[in-house]
DNA sequence: AAGGATTCCAACCGCGGGAGG
DNA sequence: CCCTCCCGCGGTTGGAATCCT
């Protein structure tokens, strides 16, 4: 038997914090510091789970997070993200700081979700190739919706049919793949308005690790031809450290900015931890050669769209 | 103006994994 | 190695706010 859920014991309010309830949170843990969930609340003096009050301070109460509505670059970047990891909010919102993985996963499911499948759905009527997942999310809205509203029973055995259909082309999401030392993806720091503290980050990257996460081969082929349409392959044989890319994306100074992310050689992945930057990493300065001939490769597999050859192909990048 | 439909987002739930005994 | 505790994550819900007819 599993364990009883934790606000299950009588007594504990739910529901919407009051600022009252807020205030004692905050001020306890301004003196106690985070963590200890379980107990805080009664040592706080809160008719609340810890696991309230972790959600209440993680996603609203933390003085860092950013309120306010996204911005382009942050969407964008969510987008990207997004492609690359999927539905792992809590990773992407490592990359927007001032963010909670739940703000970031509300505004997908509100409204990139339904921008991102009208977009698949356009390349589709247009015939190109591209990623054509039916958002889960959406369905779940739709069926959302449709419970709200009055059905007759032909719309309910409609509905039966179409949750049956979902059944079969469910599409799986893989958890993602942790691929050691080929690439990895330093968090992002091009959104200047909030400072993160080294410690963060590094607790952050001490987490995370620095290894990148492949999901599919619709990652894979996003990163590629990302790399080689922005030309993220460097030439420059000096790439064997991090390189400075302060100023990038936020338009702040620094030699016209990147604004994208690049693919670098480096023969010390962990120096990337010293310092935040979002550039994706490659483990040492002979890969630019590789990585071309395996960008080629991948673009050949993927002409002869023979999916067996492309998943070992992706096996075979794995360590 | 009213009320139904839709959107948005804070909060909850259940599960998985890591740490420690 | 197993068990328990705790934390963190992703999915889902509920209701307030807003939009639409």
């Amino acid at each position: 038997m599993g364990r009883a859920p934790c606000c299950s014991k009588v007594g504990l309010r739910r529901g919407p914090w009051t600022n009252k309830e807020d205030t004692v949170l905050v001020k306890y843990i301004q003196t106690h510091g985070e963590g200890h969930w379980r107990s805080l609340p009664k040592k706080a003096g809160l008719l609340r789970c810890g696991k309230s009050c972790r959600l209440r301070w993680m996603n609203y109460l933390r003085p860092d997070i950013k309120r306010g509505n996204i911005t382009p670059d942050e969407e964008d970047l969510i987008m990207r993200l997004h492609a690359l990891l999927g539905n792992r909010w809590s990773l992407i919102a490592g990359r927007l700081p001032g963010r909670t993985d739940n703000e970031i996963k509300n505004y997908w499911n509100s409204h990139l979700s339904k921008r991102v499948a009208t977009d698949s759905n356009e390349n589709h009527s247009k015939g190109l190739r591209g990623p054509k997942k039916r958002s889960n999310n959406n369905l779940i809205a739709a069926n959302k919706k449709k419970r709200r509203s009055e059905k007759s029973p032909q719309e309910d055995r409609e509905e039966e049919e179409e949750v049956a259909t979902t059944k079969k082309i469910k599409v799986h999401q893989p958890k993602a793949i942790r691929v050691s030392h080929i690439f990895s993806i330093a968090r992002n720091n091009s959104f200047e308005t909030v400072e993160v503290a080294d410690e963060e980050v590094m607790a952050h990257d001490k987490r995370e690790s620095n290894d990148v996460i492949i999901n599919s081969n619709n990652d894979l082929s996003w990163m590629m031809s990302e790399a080689k349409e922005h030309n993220w392959f460097c030439d420059d044989e000096d790439y064997n450290d991090m390189v400075d890319v302060e100023g990038c994306g936020g338009g702040g100074g620094g030699g016209g900015g990147c604004g994208d992310e690049m693919i670098c050689s480096n023969d010390d992945k962990n120096t990337s931890s010293s310092s935040p930057c979002h550039r994706i990493w490659l483990p040492n300065n002979n890969n630019k050669k590789m990585l071309e001939k395996i960008f080629e490769e991948y673009h050949e597999l993927l002409k002869s769209e023979d999916h067996l050859q492309m998943e070992s192909f992706v096996d075979s990048l794995l360590i």
